[in-house]
DNA sequence: TCTGGGGTCCTAGGACCC
DNA sequence: TCTGGGGTCCTAGGACCC
């Protein structure tokens, strides 16, 4: 059996909660619940939730206050910890890099894509595991396949600890009878959508008139979807570095927010937040967009393109407070935020593809 | 039941030009 | 007076991901 290209997918079990017991080894086996600033009172969502929280139905996502409400009364709530994240995840990924013939590209902070010419895979994912365990005492499942969708969605059925391999071949036995829910790229709306046509299942949407997905959801997702529903997906795994396209920062108030002052004020600091970011990577602003959610949960965003591309803060802090003027002040306000769109380096003609998820 | 913060990519529709 | 067809750029909004 001669080596051929695979695509390993290896996804940190539990991490954010994971550090957290490291840190306080006191907190293992109890139900810890990790988002926003720790109080289940307030405006926030759940980033991680150990096992023993998901017993209880809590999981990623979920309000804190609702979390709370599910929670038993050992239950421990914690902060989000950026840098402590961060911090891990840079050792987990230089370990990973550190395999021999491996190409790596980083998902998030806690999971990564190997690309690897292998005739044994298991043993890959293998060495994988063991060296992460090894260097950070941290677990992590790993997905094979025969390229990034089906290797990302093989992870999950090797979770937690374990390894699962999904490629052409066991495709439809494995995901055919599935709910397209399920497929990387298809979140609620698009499983409705779907739903719509009478497409349910992955197999339905393999087997799908293209003309009906071209028509419901535009030329490429409409190709798109029905290439996921085969299990069709990208094989090249890129280390290049990541090059942010933007940076952007927003704030959900406590309190709603209300009145042209508190408004004005609080896009200039956030303009400002912005700036730094976009600053530290040196690069100019071409665009800038601004938004607004107003009670109980309604969105709208507010963008315009520089007459040049902006390096200095006031330009930036003075496009925003320009598009400040149209929000509606005498609204009750949830949320502000400010986007900054930066110019790409030269020749930044790298093949896009639906499939997102770099963070 | 109440919905964070940081991102990427896609689509619709209008403005404008030839 | 009423009016085509195609292309590109821009804004707004939506969906999805971790």
């Amino acid at each position: 059996m001669g080596a051929s290209a695979w695509v390993l997918h290896v996804d940190m079990d539990q991490f954010i909660a994971a550090v957290e017991v490291l840190r306080h080894p006191e907190l293992a086996g109890r139900p810890v619940i990790v988002g926003g600033r720790g109080d289940p009172t307030e405006r926030a969502v759940v980033s991680t939730a150990s096992y023993e929280a998901r017993a209880y139905g809590i999981g990623s996502g979920m309000p804190l206050k609702i979390a709370a409400r599910k929670a038993p009364p050992d239950a421990v709530f914690l902060p989000v910890d950026h840098e402590a994240y961060e911090r891990a995840s840079t050792e987990v990924m230089d370990t990973l890099r550190a395999l021999p013939g491996v190409v790596l590209e980083v998902l998030g902070w806690d999971e990564c894509f190997l690309g690897v010419t292998t005739a044994d895979p298991e043993s890959v994912a293998h060495d994988a595991q063991r060296a992460v365990l090894a260097a950070t005492r941290l677990h992590c499942s790993v997905g094979i396949g025969d390229n990034k969708v089906r290797a990302k969605i093989a992870t999950g059925f090797g979770k937690p600890r374990g390894m699962f391999r999904l490629t052409e071949e066991n495709w439809f036995d494995v995901m055919g009878e599935r709910p397209t829910r399920e497929l990387w790229g298809v979140g609620t709306k698009v499983h409705k959508r779907l739903a719509a046509h009478g497409i349910d299942t992955v197999r339905q949407l393999a087997d799908a008139d293209p003309a009906v997905l071209v028509a419901e959801f535009g030329p490429r997702m409409g190709v798109w979807y029905r290439e996921l529903g085969h299990g069709i997906g990208p094989r090249v795994v890129d280390d290049s570095p990541w090059i942010a396209r933007s940076h952007s920062r927003e704030t959900t108030y406590q309190q709603n927010l209300t009145g042209p002052d508190a408004v004005h004020t609080a896009v200039a600091e956030l303009a400002h937040q912005v700036w730094d970011d976009c600053a530290t990577d040196g690069r100019a602003v071409v665009r800038v967009h601004l938004k607004v959610r107003y009670a109980p949960f309604e969105t709208k965003t507010i963008g315009r393109k520089l007459a040049e591309p902006a390096r200095s803060e006031h330009v930036l802090v003075d496009a925003a407070l320009a598009l400040a003027q149209r929000i509606d002040s005498e609204r009750e306000i949830r949320l502000l935020g400010v986007r900054a769109e930066m110019a790409m380096p030269a020749g930044d003609e790298i093949e896009r593809t639906p499939v997102r998820g770099r963070i």
